[in-house]
DNA sequence: ATTTTGAGAACGAACGTTCGCTCTTTAAAA
DNA sequence: TTTTAAAGAGCGAACGTTCGTTCTCAAAAT
């Protein structure tokens, strides 16, 4: 998919290339990713509650006054970084799909977004977010777009891969998405990378837990008995 | 098959209580259980760090006078709660291994175990718990006590159907068990039975994949003994 | 008489947020 | 080009509130 960027039609067209975005603007922009930076480092340290405006204001090099400017209240950045994560957990997990055959490129992509999750410390984020949607309105219909954004995925993705005979016609699919999204969410809760775990071991668990469920019938690449 | 769980007492109890039994030392017990369900409740409802002091002292109808009687801190109190939940859990899965079957023992135990964990509305506050535990030293080494033992009884468990010839000998036991703990917390964490699937479905899923990677052979009636 | 329990006002610290001010940038006016 | 007014950005002390906790004192129990 592709969103086009702004395009803003002016009286003449500039031959060389020129800021189309104002130098301000682009601070601003620079400032605003600087304090979601300052404030992702607080919040995986310190957690939601626990860190401090002024936390974040000592690590983004800058004032409260200043910072206020930017984000109305701690909710709204809270609420951004909460986006964030979830927003590049969804792009992660979109991958699926693309791969060799529909097994592999399943397990490659989420392989590729646990090492991920796990390679930027995102564990700890993961975890506060979860907690804070428990209570926190915007943040839990934050987590359920991008689940369901998900779910609509890991659906087409199952009722396909049906449709073209590559697994069981009786899955339940309404059933295995969302115990395979607990799995999931369990890895990246338990940050099961982290505990030192052989990632092939961790990928040949998956792939049989995958296949048990889904029982593809086009034949694995190997592993003839 | 009996694997002893046994459990001492942490060092984040109340205020230390006479060894003698008495009157009064009934009183003080059910205070301190009147303040832990009221504590239990407020965390619920708004995570540690949003219940306050005030708020628990509300609703156990109690003046921060005598609260502070039975519990020296805030932090005490929600390692206390953390502990007693910790350990319902690690109690529950302790039954393990005992059913007609190795794979029916262990699915029974912990499909009642999340059916409990639902009905009792334990999800958020088991969410946070271990987002607490990310940052609260005392909380991850109660996390990781339990966590522990709960590995301590798997493996036995494993090892001893290992050596019955009951699972593939092959079976990698040690990246086995976080996976399967992964997918258990997971399922906690997203509350699968709460989002309306059948537990029917979850309990043929997870038995899926529970043979997928321990492969056992045919479960012999019984053991002669 | 002594100890234990309880109530609830009060305390200091820390929090999120605001305010008043200065400095810088922008751009129109001169 | 220079001047000047407006707006934006930044600072940090200070504000009002809320928090966890303590203090004082009285009632109850032993």
């Amino acid at each position: 998919m592709d969103f086009g960027s702004e395009h803003t039609s002016g009286h003449t067209q500039p031959v060389a290339a020129q800021p189309e975005k104002g130098v301000r603007a682009e601070k601003r922009e620079a400032q605003i990713t600087r304090i979601l930076g300052a404030a992702h480092t607080c919040f995986v340290q310190s957690g939601f509650r626990g860190a401090s405006m002024h936390d974040i204001c000592r690590e983004a090099e800058m004032s409260p006054g200043a910072l206020y400017r930017y984000f109305p209240s701690k909710e709204a950045l809270i609420e951004a970084i909460a986006e964030r994560d979830r927003i590049n957990d969804l792009r992660n997990m979109a991958r699926m799909g693309e791969g060799p055959t529909l097994i592999d490129g399943f397990i490659n992509s989420v392989m590729a977004h646990f090492k991920d999750h796990h390679a930027r410390g995102m564990g700890p984020l993961f975890t506060e977010i979860r907690a804070e949607s428990m209570r926190n309105e915007t943040v839990a219909a934050c987590c359920q777009k991008t689940e369901g954004e998900f779910i609509r995925l890991f659906h087409a993705f199952l009722s396909q891969a049906k449709a073209d005979g590559h697994i069981d016609p009786v899955a339940e699919i309404d059933a295995i998405i969302p115990m395979m999204m607990a799995l999931g969410e369990g890895m990246m809760l338990s940050d099961v990378i982290g505990k030192g775990v052989d990632p092939a071991s961790i990928e040949k668990i998956l792939r049989a837990m995958s296949e048990s469920i889904l029982r593809p019938k086009i034949a694995p690449p190997a592993k003839a008995g």
